[in-house]
DNA sequence: ATATGTTTGGTTGTCCTACAACTATACAAA
DNA sequence: TTTGTATAGTTGTAGGACAACCAAACATAT
């Protein structure tokens, strides 16, 4: 066995704990943008952790600029628009709902990467999109190396478009995609909510082989529509199914 | 005045520095992915720095998915593709060349937003936009105010979208904007460079009053695509002008 | 010889105290 | 009114101490 598999809701590292508690405290409005949090002395006591902890907290809430702080002042929130980086929360953003906005911005993002990717790609990428391809086919559908062959595929998609910050997006969602599959095999074992549909992504390839930029971007944005329609199948846990109703011109 | 103005290279804060410094090390391949990291006593006594210092840098690193501590062993480092947040570098990552990928990427995702903006705006979402819209027509067009005004505009569209994730990335990618337009004044005082086009923004708001999907998102792709051809003309820092033929097709 | 329990050294996690650097405010003096 | 100064409070950094944990070597029993 490779890995432990890093338990689902491990109760470790006080630091991240009180950096999610701080930022779930902002984000529901319980301190406003502009205004100052408590000092780390007293974050300290009524948490019940040393301000080493605090400071370890404040540290990342300030490197993702959602506070700001001033030596020999204290700590200002900032406007949620400012922000210096991205970064979701696992356990409070993956409802159903939440997951098909998700798929709404991956087949934005990735139909135009596979355009670029027709265009640009070089008989290098050409060649590591395939292998993911045939990893993908060789295995059961349902298959930890079938799940992790099908982000590779999207990922190298990414890549071959040449530019890092797509890639780096890219990359990004498809860890929140991972993360997600996890949570639902855990509490839905069904194989058929994360099976992967080798034809359609054979119809992407064959279009990234051909250079056929539209073909690919169709193809592409076919085969993540079909992936988000199927999460209505899987039992989320908020019932909102309102107004999900899309438009699907173009 | 309201704000200061952060000191531009302002030489604070340790452990950001340290952080950096580390994340810099990994990108530069100084230590490769699985392998270890030196222990956090190695790293104080060779940066000259105390161990708190230190730790506050792996906490962020951690958080980051960029390194994987593990209580009594060490740390290591993940694979890039693993990572959880989306950072950029700032000082690195402001080259000309940098930046016109980076407009790419706005590209993508605002034509598109634009489109479902116009499908989906309220009566509010409209009006706040309108009068971001007023704001930057009422100024002149390289005063501060004209900028933040540009930011809100393109910010209210992807709020409109209705689709929190989207409004996520777009809220990131003018702060970058934002970040290397402060960087580009301070190096290159030119007001040319970020004169704010009020035109095409008009055309961009009638749009999506009108409703029309199609003109939103052709209105939105020139205005992005004029605004990154415009970076050509600033002299940035790196002179790799080479290999930057895009295909513009569409 | 294999399996199991134990020791040991090393690493990260947390706590504590102390002091430096800095700031806003109030107050005193010109 | 303006300017300088003292003061209390806050964040930034340093260093030591111990707890929690782990891997590997070692010892013991079956």
């Amino acid at each position: 066995m490779r890995q432990i598999s890093h338990k689902i809701g491990a109760t470790q590292h006080l630091p991240s704990k009180v950096a999610s508690f701080i930022t779930r405290e902002i984000a529901a409005g319980r301190y406003q943008p502009g205004e100052q949090l408590p000092t780390e002395h007293q974050l300290a006591e009524t948490l019940g952790v040393s301000r080493n902890v605090i400071r370890e907290a404040v540290s990342q809430l300030r490197a993702d600029g959602i506070i700001h702080a001033r030596q020999g002042v204290g700590a200002f929130v900032m406007e949620p628009e400012r922000r210096s980086a991205i970064r979701f929360d696992r356990e409070t953003l993956k409802t159903n709902d939440s997951l098909k906005r998700l798929f709404e911005l991956r087949g934005i993002l990735e139909t135009e990467a596979a355009g670029l990717a027709a265009a640009r790609r070089s008989a290098e990428d050409l060649k590591t999109i395939k292998q993911a391809l045939d990893r993908m086919s060789g295995e059961e559908r349902w298959q930890d190396g079938s799940i992790e062959a099908d982000l590779v595929f999207h990922r190298e998609i990414a890549r071959a478009t040449a530019n890092d910050y797509i890639y780096t997006f890219v990359c990004f969602i498809c860890e929140e995609i991972r993360q997600s599959i996890q949570i639902a095999r855990y509490t839905n074992p069904l194989p058929e909510l994360v099976e992967v549909n080798v034809a359609e992504h054979v119809r992407v390839y064959e279009a990234l082989e051909a250079g056929d930029v539209e073909a690919a971007r169709q193809a592409m944005r076919a085969h993540i529509w079909n992936a988000g329609a199927r999460i209505d199948a899987a039992p989320g846990d908020a019932g909102d199914t309102a107004l999900t109703k899309q438009d699907e011109r173009d």
